[in-house]
DNA sequence: AGAACACTTTGACTTAAGTCAAAACCACCA
DNA sequence: TGGTGGTTTTGACTTAAGTCAAAGTGTTCT
C-alpha cells in the first residue's frame, strides 16, 4: 500500500526549506499546500511573456529559469536566473499589473504556482511571509541597482570582471571557477551580445588575467581582476 | 503664548500623508514622530555616499534628493528623484549593508532620519508599514526593470522617448510639457551625458516630433514618439 | 548692472561595441 | 559513427555615443 501522505510531506519539506516560507509552521505550510500547484516546463518553454497579465506567481521546485527583457531587434537582456527555492513573478502578483519581463525554463523545471487571489491575503495573515518577501525584494533592489551601475558606468570588460569576482566569492574565493550557464547567457546577462563577450574573455587571457578552457575559467591575476571591476 | 503642539501636530499630519504611513493611526503616527529627527541640507550637499555604512532611512519633508551612482571617470547615473512624502534608502536599513548609491540634495531639502535599530522592531509591530514598504519597494522593481531596458537595449532617442511619454502622462496626457529638472540631469536619469542628449533634443525637433523651448517642450508628433519608445 | 557661475550647445574626433556573415567547435542522438 | 543543431569564435565593417574643447546662453547675487 502506497503511503499517499508522503508526497504531500515531502512538498512541505521543500516549502519550508524556502526563503520565502522561512519561519512558519507545519501548519501554515499544509493550509499554504493547499493553495498551490505544480506545473513543468521543458527547457527553452516559455513560462510567461512581457507585458502578459499576470495572475500569480512562481516557486521554482527543480530546474532553472531566466528573466529576460527582449529589445526590438531580438537582443536579450537577462534579469536574473532563479534556481530551486528561489521564487519569482512577485512583483506583478502584488500590484497586479502585467509581467515586466519574460520567463523561460533553462533546463526541465518544476514550478509550484500561487494564485495572485490569495496573495494578499496570505500577507496579511502571515506577517513572516511578509517580513520575507520584503528581505527578497531588498536583494533584488541590490541586484538591480548593481546592475544598472554595470549597464551604464562600466564597459564590458568591467561587467565580466565583476561577474567573475562574484562567482569566485560565492565559491568561497576560489581560482577555478566553472560557468553554469552558456556565454550567450552570459551575454545577455552582462547586457552585451556572443561576439563582444568573446572577445573579452579572448582580450583578458591575453593579458595574463584568465585562462578560459570551455566553461573552466582561472583566475590568474586577481588583483588585475579587481582592478577592471574596480 | 506659543502652541509648543502646532509643530508636532503638523508633523503628524505630515506624516500621516506619506504613503509608507498611511494606514497608521494618530497615536502610532506620535510614537513614530518621537523616533525621527529632522535634518536640512543645501542644494547641492552631499547626504550619503555610495559604499557609507547605513544607519538609518529617510522622508523627504520638502525639497528634492537625486539618488545616483558614479563611474570611475565621474560620469553620473541618476537612479531615482525624490520628492515630498518620498522616503528612500530603506534597503540599506533593511539589511545593514552600505548604501549602494549616493544621494545628494537637488535644492533646499528637509528630511526626517529614522534611525535603523528602530526599523526592524518597526516593522515587526505595525504590519500596515511593512505592506506600505512593500509595495513602495515594488515600485522601485518595476521603475528599475524599466530602467534596466532602457539603458540596455535601447538607444538615446528611445530613453527619451519613453520618458517623455512619461511626463505628458503624469500630465493627463497633455502635449505641452515642462522639464522639472536640469537636461543635465536628464541626460544622468536616461543614461547618457549632456552633449549626447542636446543633440537628440535637436534631432527629435528637426524631425517634427518636438518643439523645444528651454525647459518647455511641446509634443508635435505623438505617434512618432511612441513609435520611438516602441 | 554686471560679474561670477552654472548650464547648454556646437564642432571635430575617437572608440567601444554592435551587425552581418562564415567558419569552427561541440554535444547529443539515431 | 556520422549528422544535426546549437554554441562559440573570427573577421570585416558600421555606428551610436562618448571625449575634449570652446563658444553661447541663462541665472543669481551683490
Amino acid at each position: 500500500m502506497v503511503d499517499s501522505t508522503a508526497p504531500f510531506s515531502a512538498l512541505l519539506d521543500f516549502l519550508s526549506s524556502t526563503q520565502l516560507f522561512d519561519g512558519l509552521d507545519r501548519e501554515q505550510l499544509a493550509e499554504l499546500a493547499q493553495l498551490i500547484c505544480s506545473q513543468t516546463y521543458d527547457r527553452g518553454t516559455s513560462i510567461f511573456l512581457q507585458g502578459d497579465t499576470a495572475d500569480g506567481f512562481f516557486i521554482v521546485r527543480s530546474g532553472r529559469v531566466k528573466v529576460f527583457q527582449l529589445s526590438a531587434n531580438g537582443r536579450e537582456q537577462i534579469l536574473h536566473i532563479f534556481g530551486e527555492g528561489d521564487h519569482f513573478a512577485e512583483v506583478p502578483a502584488l500590484d497586479g499589473k502585467c509581467f515586466p519581463a519574460a520567463a523561460t525554463a533553462l533546463e526541465s523545471t518544476e514550478l509550484l504556482f500561487f494564485p495572485q487571489k490569495f496573495f494578499l491575503a496570505l500577507l496579511e495573515k502571515n506577517p513572516t511571509i511578509t517580513i520575507n518577501l520584503l528581505k527578497s525584494f531588498a536583494r533584488h533592489l541590490r541586484r538591480f541597482s548593481l546592475l544598472v551601475d554595470n549597464l551604464s558606468l562600466r564597459e564590458v570588460p568591467g561587467r565580466l570582471a565583476t561577474y567573475l569576482l562574484k562567482l569566485s566569492d560565492e565559491d568561497g574565493g576560489s581560482d577555478r571557477l566553472h560557468l553554469d550557464i552558456t556565454k550567450s547567457q552570459l551575454a545577455a546577462l552582462l547586457g552585451t551580445i556572443p561576439e563582444t563577450l568573446s572577445r573579452t574573455l579572448y582580450k583578458l587571457s591575453q593579458e595574463g588575467i584568465i585562462e578560459i578552457d570551455g566553461k573552466a575559467i582561472d583566475v590568474r591575476d586577481r588583483p588585475a581582476l579587481e582592478r577592471l571591476a574596480q
